[in-house]
DNA sequence: CCGAAAATGTTCAATATTGAACAATAAAGT
DNA sequence: ACTTTATTGTTCAATATTGAACATTTTCGG
């Protein structure tokens, strides 16, 4: 049966990636340990940092920028909001568009959680050579965009 | 608010990790849409690729190198039995144990998804150098291990 | 200006994932 | 042998995530 097809782990890429996927997967694990101190989960912790550095952000741009669909948003912020971490606003000109903001509780709250999120990537990362750091992230980088392109081909051929 | 804070996006090894993150994520997007066609999600193929190399390991093992909950692979294979993609027989030593195993059917799902997979990742991943993805895979293999003791010596003393 | 097309957010059912509590079996300690 | 402890798998409720169908509002073509 392994006569005529290669097997994927004999493929050093296939490799490579399956290592980084299953990093990723464990740190999230350990992440969402130390972040149950401030009764949040990873996927909120994303929506707070953008928030905190795009106020006013739409609940559209707010999911493109993490890769989710919007009736993840509609499910997710309004529990947010009535934890008291955020607050839709309608917007001035658009009827349609609800406008994202942190309230100071939750300004603080992420605040706290970005600090234990850095913390933990500095501690486990920190024996990694800064260079082999940013040479990862610039293929990380690329990789995204082609995944990216990739992405929005499909939704615009659906044949 | 940002006074004495240094905000997570200026630290190298932060941004990195987030592109890590992305990088993953859009990689999973892409695979679940390729592997429609077969009818399978990641998850699943993660269980089979694990069962064609290791076949008649338990339910916990393949949890365990999985690093998901043993609860997850209770409801996930029964569903994938029904499918005729696996068999689970009981192991004649241990009566606690169920063993698994691939159906014909199952290997040659398998071998397809495999198929697709691997040609996912070798032509998003082939416009990087092979010495930047091997060194990559260590990186991610050391954190691995760090991130995985950690784990451990959390639930030895869940003080 | 009016009707068609697009954008934004919501709802819903389906699927994943987790941790805790549980039952059955095995291993260890006495 | 017998009681205690550990291991294996199951069940359940809670939470996440997705895509499709939908309502509202905006934009565009005529």
């Amino acid at each position: 049966m392994n006569k005529n097809q290669p097997l994927p782990w004999d493929h050093p890429r296939f490799r490579s990636w399956i290592a980084v996927a299953r990093a990723c997967q464990l740190m999230q694990t350990v992440l969402t340990r130390e972040l149950t101190e401030l009764d949040i989960k990873p996927p909120h912790l994303d929506i707070l940092i953008n928030l905190y550095r795009f106020e006013g952000i739409s609940q559209q741009e707010l999911a493109r920028k993490l890769l989710v669909g919007r009736s993840n948003m509609s499910m997710a912020l309004p529990l947010m909001e009535k934890r008291g971490l955020i607050e839709r606003r309608g917007d001035k000109q658009d009827k349609r568009v609800l406008r994202l903001y942190l309230t100071n509780e939750g300004r603080s709250v992420t605040e706290a959680a970005m600090g234990i999120q850095t913390a933990l990537i500095e501690r486990t990362l920190s024996s990694e050579p800064l260079d082999q750091c940013m040479a990862m992230a610039e293929s990380m980088e690329r990789l995204i965009v082609t995944l990216q392109s990739e992405i929005r081909e499909d939704s615009r051929e659906p044949a």
